[in-house]
DNA sequence: TGCAAAAGAAATGTCAGACATTTAAACATC
DNA sequence: GATGTTTAAATGTCTGACATTTCTTTTGCA
């Protein structure tokens, strides 16, 4: 029962912990497979593993022909976003993540970028704003199509807040759950309501009324749960129903 | 000049995108390299790669012998911890994220939790953030010790929300940021300043007053930007000085 | 019969070597 | 000097072999 990583995962967290300590610059090109295969006394094909294994976090990339090679890479806020949600989205699918729970966390971050975005919020991200809201209340609107425009109306709003880290931390929190929200996308939602309190919040970012947008998002979180919840009444009495 | 990602990376895709939607479930095993390579019409190796891919984002785990294979991984709020809070971190420092923004991000994102906190922390969370103060207390801790009971506390406060979800978001913002505020600790910080405040947040805490738990944060954000500002004022001057 | 040891089978882990493809630089030709 | 060709270096891919781990099956012996 010997429980050691494999080679491959070793000799990649070697690497990854060189580039963590600053070992290794971005852009800086490590040495060819050859040579690091001989480096670490593996075989190339395990080399080749372990490097497959950091470009799957995107910390370095690979560049073939004559001056290619393996390079860190600098991690763009676009790249992390990407991941963040991926990892956010499955962790709360597979540990079966209430709707409440999530609602909750979700909120709760976007609030705290309420007064930030209230202060510093420019003509483009009010701009962002009226569009989806405009897009919204189009009848013909898709269900997808009202989800995607609900996050970038959100999206908008935190990246208001002129605040990078900020936004990288929430896409997280938004994009992961809208899945969840297409759960009741098709049954109780009211289009008419969720535009109003859209409309409300980028009024009240307009004044600059931080604590007016603070009471918009509580509603819209109250309103939300509420649909979750009733979703999930109305599946408990199906369920009973089936057990009849 | 093709443009084409690699083939591994394809095949990644490919099986994450199965997961991702639910045709591969949890603990679910998947073809044996062999058929797997067959079904995809490519070598062993390139398979190999594509796994290793997958292996580092936690999204299968393999195990050796007869019944081995590669199973489709629960994620963890474990294992999602450990990779935010390198991307986190590494994101940081790949991109010159200034003090000021980063703790602002910080600081915005925990006082999000503090109402919570102050309504659903448990006898446990309070027993775990005094025991941390009271190592802040003493004289002989080093600096590191001092850090890593720094985020443990205030690892606690946000746990006491007693959402998940919202830990798992917060993680990265708290424990990435601590590189960054170890620049400070051999200068100008104060030890007593910060256990005073500690003390006061866990008062506050435990009477459930959350107002006052949120002002109390906020004096945290106030004097640890102050702190970073201190410092980059100082290294200014001796940049000037060394000019001179 | 019962049980422990040995053999077998199936899977991943590792290695070695070959060839294909891409890319940039060096070279040659006009 | 511009342009096309060759060459070299690197990654990408394939094949086949062997090593190791682990479970299952069989065998052998008391």
């Amino acid at each position: 029962m010997k429980n050691e990583p494999d080679l491959s995962a070793q000799i990649a967290k070697s690497i990854r912990d060189a580039i963590v300590v600053g070992d290794l610059l971005i852009d800086e090109r490590l040495p060819s497979e050859a040579e690091l295969s001989e480096q670490f006394a593996v075989s190339r094909s395990t080399l080749r593993e372990a490097l497959k294994r950091l470009a799957a976090q995107s910390l370095i990339r690979t560049q073939r022909g004559a001056t290619g090679g393996a390079f860190v890479n600098r991690l763009t806020f676009e790249q992390a976003y990407g991941q963040q949600i991926t990892t956010s989205a499955l962790l709360l699918s597979m540990n079966n993540i209430d709707f409440k729970t999530a609602c909750e966390a979700r909120f709760a971050l976007e609030r705290a970028c309420a007064p930030l975005s209230a202060q510093r919020r420019t003509i483009n991200h009010l701009g962002a704003m009226l569009a989806e809201i405009d897009r919204q209340a189009q009848p013909g609107l898709s269900d997808e199509a009202f989800c995607a425009s609900d996050v970038a109306f959100h999206r908008a709003l935190v990246d208001g807040a002129g605040n990078p880290v900020l936004s990288y931390q929430l896409a997280g929190a938004i994009e992961a759950i809208e899945p969840l929200m297409n759960m009741i996308t098709f049954t109780t939602r009211s289009r008419d309501q969720i535009v109003r309190i859209h409309t409300e919040i980028a009024d009240a970012l307009t004044a600059k009324d931080a604590p007016r947008v603070d009471n918009l998002l509580a509603d819209l979180a109250t309103y939300t749960a509420q649909l979750g919840q009733s979703v999930a009444d109305a599946k408990k009495r199906c369920r009973k129903k089936q057990l009849l």
